[in-house]
DNA sequence: GCCCTCTATGTAAACGATTACATATTGCAG
DNA sequence: CTGCAATATGTAATCGTTTACATAGAGGGC
């Protein structure tokens, strides 16, 4: 392997001048310079990063802990994450860490000295009281309560749009409005059954116990939820998943149970993945920026590496917005796209 | 930031004496090994890494390069390479690299001295060529086309599954079939297609061009080549999308336009996303085991790191199966199972 | 001609670890 | 008591960079 010696050695100049040409630093002639550009071209150089970043602290790397989650979400909010690094001239280093104690704890001990930063998701709701690990570097939490840390975080505005979803099917004429909750200790979950009740309640519908029916986000789980609520004396006529995957395991259930949607009965889930609308009927949904998720969550990442003395500990959330289609007894959509919306290439 | 000089003055001893204790390495007493763990863990000292890979040279750390793809694909693939690189005590350090000559070039060189080896997918056909950069870590060539190439390569069988969805079409009783095409440069896209010609010329069938549609992979390309196809003198009696996506965008269209799945139209995709047997009707696919590729493809890498000298050059490609369901014709599934299937967390 | 300021370059000390080699201590066989 | 092996520890080189400081030569004002 190349180092910079053996450009040097071959200029016959000092390490020191051609690091110099290479980081446009210091003064340097014209002739030496394009010398060593040129030889260092030929002998095909490449710094290296570790070396570099051991003697400027810094590594240009972000570090991403994420939990075993799958689908969609994954893909966007690390497209959205690698964006806003790549444009600011920083790595993503990806760890799928088991949300306890240990699993975090030692996956950002890995990390020390490879990243300048930590996004870390966590949503399990304990995840918070784990984190108060004194960590000498930058974090941002994503999706989690954060409590007691001295860490930034950002949320979605899961209670704000789960409340308007339910409200709305309760503007459409709906009484008796099911639920199928996400994971148990998983805080947007939690914070989507909130947002359901507090609706229900400013509506004045007294909460059924038996229509709060337990989910874990799979379609599976949708699919079985739905079909305890079709056998209950006293049927539902919407069912609000606390996400789409479950929503059409639901409108699964309902198509093979005979049961119209959303004549027989209204499904709404919530995160608008792109599939929602090409659903049978087109899915209503929350729409949730998650792309944007990850770009801000970077932001603020990059926020607190450039300017690590203000400790002001910043809290945001993303909002969300309604999106009503038949599912729900909206309108037909306008016709999807015709061609490719942005270029972007599709998955094989 | 504590480092391994500090603890080494706390304890009264060498860094040698630290370093050996930390590492197992070297004979050390029992009672200063004792002392220095416990320094250790109440000055909360992590070994510095990027330090440790500059004397080891060895990061412990591989690179994925992706394109800009999304969806499914892109966190099956990851999740199946965190697994195995986890097991093996390595991490990821992820890139969304632009499939041309100048992004995979700039990609790989900004990675040097960050990782130990890179598994880059650029299924872009002319990608081969521009891999021919000498490079100097191991490379492992995801989906791509590797003629020249003296790097090791794993691919999906795409010719022999596309084949054998048509092959099954054409036993139904099928002699029009359409195929939406996936995105025009792309390797996964050609195969499907070769492997569609050739399921017809065996049948017998003259390939009729008017029913090989362009796309691109996504719902929406399916959706608007649905929609010509149906416009067509000699309509089809069956599409074969060469993904999903595609296959979903073509379900949406057919509903809309009034005509029954599989009656008026039998349907097929390509990838057996875990939706797919949610749709209506549940749609026939060609299962690739995206995790299994994933993980496969670091296997492959580990291997190349470990026996750098052994410069046989591997070729595998993962092999697909058949998935029947109701969109060609197959019997109604056994019901989904009830509750999650692995465990595992889903995403919001 | 002297001194000061520039510009161009070199020297060497970091950065935080690992590790070959040297050294000091101990135990024990002869 | 001597000498050697084994054990415990320290010293210092090394990895590939960056960068503060030193040096040297050129140009120019006086």
């Amino acid at each position: 392997m190349v180092t910079i010696k053996d450009v040097a050695r071959e200029a016959k100049v000092s390490v020191a001048t051609v690091s110099r040409v290479l980081n446009g630093s210091g003064p340097v002639s014209d002739d030496t310079r394009h010398r060593i550009r040129e030889i260092a071209a030929r002998m095909r150089y490449v710094p290296h990063s570790g070396a570099r970043s051991l003697i400027t602290s810094k590594t240009e790397t972000l570090g991403v802990l994420l939990p075993d989650l799958y689908g969609e979400f994954f893909s966007e909010v690390i497209r959205g994450m690698d964006d806003t690094a790549q444009r600011n001239g920083f790595h993503l280093l990806i760890s799928r860490a088991y949300a306890d104690r240990h699993g975090i704890e030692t996956a950002i001990r890995a990390m020390r000295g490879r990243v300048d930063g930590v996004v870390a998701m966590s949503p399990d709701l304990d995840a918070d009281a784990l984190l108060n690990l004194p960590s000498t570097i930058p974090v941002v939490l994503l999706c989690s309560v954060s409590r007691g840390n001295e860490v930034d975080s950002l949320t979605i505005q899961n209670c704000r749009g789960a409340k308007e979803m339910v409200s709305d099917l309760v503007a459409r004429g709906h009484a008796r409005i099911a639920i199928i909750k996400g994971s148990p200790r998983n805080y947007d979950a939690a914070e989507r059954l909130r947002g359901y009740r507090l609706a229900l309640r400013e509506a004045g519908i007294t909460l059924d116990p038996s229509l709060e029916r337990d989910g874990d986000f799979t379609e599976a789980a949708g699919y079985s939820a739905t079909l305890e609520l079709l056998a209950l004396r006293g049927r539902p006529t919407a069912i609000f998943a606390a996400n789409d995957s479950m929503a059409i395991g639901a409108l699964s259930a309902l198509r093979e149970s005979g049961v119209h949607v959303p004549e027989g009965m209204a499904v709404a889930g919530f995160d608008d993945i792109p599939l929602a609308r090409y659903m049978d009927p087109p899915l209503s949904s929350v729409h949730v920026p998650i792309c944007q998720l990850g770009a801000r969550a970077v932001e603020m990442l990059l926020h607190g590496i450039t300017n690590k003395n203000d400790h002001a500990r910043r809290r945001e959330r993303v909002s969300t917005k309604l999106v009503i289609r038949r599912s729900t007894g909206g309108q037909p959509e306008e016709r999807p796209p015709p061609k490719t919306l942005n270029g972007e290439m599709a998955s094989v």
